[in-house]
DNA sequence: TCGTTGTATTCAAAAATTTGAATACAAAAA
DNA sequence: TTTTTGTATTCAAATTTTTGAATACAACGA
């Protein structure tokens, strides 16, 4: 399970509140790594605060529940370093789209072309929001210490993960449309 | 859900054994793109039955359990159609490895190098292994009809992801070497 | 002949993930 | 000024996925 690791390794970066870990999933490294919802993370941090892998420092907000700043224990850095040094195994694609190579000619080759169409679009938006997350990194790649330069490394991976749809939606639409004018 | 979909997309092309869609998840088209257990299968494929998205026949066999032979459904056909027809989204890649771009810099580099190493290696296997799933279609790629090329397509993404991974890990381990060598 | 691999199915429990809420206030935009 | 967006947390339920078994026989190789 990597929910609990990640959540380790945000906050071996800095403290963070639930909500900034729940947008980090969201919008920031997460959104093109691993995603999860708010509620998981709430759920998580309660579980891994009781657990003695992370604390909080309650800040009292006016007229409402306390904001809780969680950072990493010596016990959760010691658990998140003991995972890092266990080898891990590639995961599937997990993609939906998949499902159109099997089964795509029960619906209408025009059905499958906008859906690529639609997806060429939506990951070349995520490839501008991929690269906006590398902007702090790719600056002076020469001197970047380590701690940026895997955080560099990882996120090129997700931009070119994403490229790569975009490029493949290119090649299929070609295919498609050439096979369909035969 | 896809694996209630990606199962009905196996039986469109051809009647199937709960272990012959087990298989497909294991080695087959899942291995790269959606994977499932066994378990998870003939669950799965029981629910279906009960919902008349699939039937089966029962061949006996001596001296154990029938073996089951499922096929899809007017109904379940109908169902997978519906779910194509629907826009889909991309997922987020999940990967464990991401971790090491958060966290990597809490263990020896060394650590980090032999992991990305053995990734490069699986993956490299994985390339190989899912070119073979290709040798059926991509012989005379001009003459495919839309059922193959579909399935074409979908299976060079996954060799593409591989492939990319592969690249990735061999970029990655220059840099490293490079920030660790100066 | 003895172990391993392959065929074939099923049960049970635990853990993870998704989905759908509800609450509450501040700040910015319409 | 009213609505929307953003900050911030929590509860509950349903669904999905993973993990660990057990059973049974056939075929193949050592």
């Amino acid at each position: 399970m990597a929910l609990k690791h990640t959540i380790l390794a945000f906050l071996s970066r800095q403290p963070l509140s639930g909500y900034d870990v729940a947008k980090e999933f969201a919008e920031g490294f997460g959104s093109c790594f691993w995603k999860a919802s708010q509620q998981q993370v709430y759920a998580e941090l309660t579980k891994l605060e009781q657990q003695g892998s992370v604390t909080y420092e309650a800040i009292p907000q006016p007229g409402r529940l306390d904001k809780k700043i969680y950072s990493i224990t010596g016990q959760g850095q010691q658990e998140l370093l003991d995972w890092l040094t266990k080898p891990c195994e590639p995961t599937a694609i997990r993609e939906d789209l998949g499902v159109m190579g099997l089964a795509g000619h029960l619906v209408p080759s025009s059905v499958v072309i906008r859906e690529i169409e639609r997806r060429r679009q939506l990951h070349l938006d995520m490839v501008q929001q991929v690269k906006k997350l590398d902007q702090h990194f790719a600056q002076n790649l020469d001197a970047l210490e380590l701690k940026d330069l895997y955080m560099h490394l990882i996120i090129r991976r997700g931009i070119r993960y994403q490229e790569e749809w975009v490029t493949w939606c290119d090649e299929a639409l070609a295919a498609i449309a050439q096979a369909v004018n035969r």
